[in-house]
DNA sequence: CGCGCTGTTGAAACTTGTCAAAGTTTGTGG
DNA sequence: CCACAAACTTTGACAAGTTTCAACAGCGCG
């Protein structure tokens, strides 16, 4: 099996985009800037880089000098264990920051691998805290996504700890659905781009649970599912299934 | 049942205390500031608060305006689902920060609780913003703290995603002995300030599994454990259950 | 067009949870 | 300071949920 490998790096410039063109800016680190701040900001962010499904944007143990904003594609973060064994930790899309694991030590702590043919673009951290010593906003906002990422990581626990696996999947495609719709698409069909035991590992289950679920969710009416191809049939009971509001 | 309430507020003049002269200074958010910086540090810190065994730092819900620093005592932080399950997401010790979940939406989603009597120094949070914008090593310790929980974070979900009732209470072990290490405690004694129920609401586990967990590893001379008070016998052994180097 | 990876399903085994009872500690009020 | 109640812990027996092992089907890449 030949190790799929990152493509070469491509200079923003030759691609024409900016942050300030970015269709991504409400969704991204840019979020509250204006547009001079923005223009800021594209000095900043000058190089994105595109990763062949399989490929790694960083290692556990590589130094860390940059995060990564997710332009397409779709990525999964995993811890090892001193024994060998992975964990996923989450999953990344459009928009989101990929890389903070590795501030506080100065090395990655975990993998990122692409799901997909994906693109990032690459922040220079030096760089992001200089100019967020200068942009009160992009400081204030910067912090935010840390926290929400902490919180996120709070909601995982919460999942991880104390529901059932009936619960945990039910969570796992509602929190799907909900950022696919935050992005433009379709809230109730979309592919999976992970396999059943990547989302088995995230949920804490073997794949057999979670394929078994699936077919349960299906046989109830909830959703249909066929390999990576999942449509939501009735997300108010899908709500109701992991102990929230149906709307 | 009487809801215990916090202390009244102490102004920090009144205690003649202050980060620069603080026994913390190498362990809490002052890491790396030079002498100058931590003056500046002082005038941001001015307040402590009090809270007895049972208290709320905060609630989930509460508006967010300041970080607090564990001066001495014992906290956990809780998050709350829809359905009223309770999870536990931590534990915190002197010299440990709390409220960086409240960051994202000026609002806090976990309580904080004492889990014995117990002093915070209270970070305003807007003005920690200003001075990390003057100061750069201020900037980016708070920015490795932030990226620590991070990383802990996912340290917890590898154990309740992929560890056995064993190796978590291993762990957690393990992990408790280490931060009163570095804290001057012995490493293999030590009072645990929480509940069967609440290290198993941490752990993923019931209070039941892990009181017989307690029981089998002193049953094997692992450790020696009567109610709250522990003591290690064999940390090489307990870290081989981890899966971790024995030393 | 076939081989390998991924996904599905069944049966049995195992781990953890549930329920119950009793012992222990802690805190409170008399 | 004692007595009692409440909270916490331990242990056993049994049940439930999840994993393990195994077999097979389907899809997709070379």
């Amino acid at each position: 099996m030949s190790a799929p490998i990152a493509l070469h790096p491509v200079p923003i410039d030759k691609l024409r985009v900016a942050c300030s063109t970015c269709g991504l800016k409400e969704l991204c680190l840019p979020v509250g800037l204006s547009d001079e701040e923005l223009g800021k900001l594209d000095h900043l962010v000058t190089l994105r880089r595109s990763f062949r499904k399989g490929a790694n944007v960083y290692r556990a143990g590589e130094p860390f000098d940059a995060l990564y904003a997710v332009r397409f594609g779709f990525f999964k973060t995993t811890v090892t264990a001193a024994d060998g064994r992975d964990q996923v930790t989450g999953f990344s899309m459009a928009g989101e920051l990929l890389g903070m694991d590795g501030i506080g030590t100065d090395k990655h702590t975990c993998d990122a691998v692409a799901l997909e043919d994906s693109e990032v673009c690459v922040i220079p951290y030096g760089r992001l805290e200089e100019l967020s010593r200068e942009l009160q906003s992009l400081q204030h906002h910067f912090h935010k996504v840390m926290s929400r990422e902490i919180v996120r990581d709070h909601g995982v626990m919460m999942l991880l700890g104390s529901m059932r696996a009936e619960e945990r999947l039910g969570a796992f495609l509602v929190n799907l659905s909900q950022r696919f719709t935050a992005r433009g698409y379709s809230p109730s069909e979309f592919y999976l781009r992970m396999t059943r035991e990547e989302i088995g590992s995230y949920l804490g289950l073997k794949l057999e649970t979670v394929s078994r679920v699936f077919s349960k969710f299906q046989s109830e009416g909830l959703i249909s599912v066929q390999q990576k191809h999942v449509r939501i049939i009735d997300i108010p009971r899908l709500r109701e299934l992991i102990g929230q509001r149906p709307c």
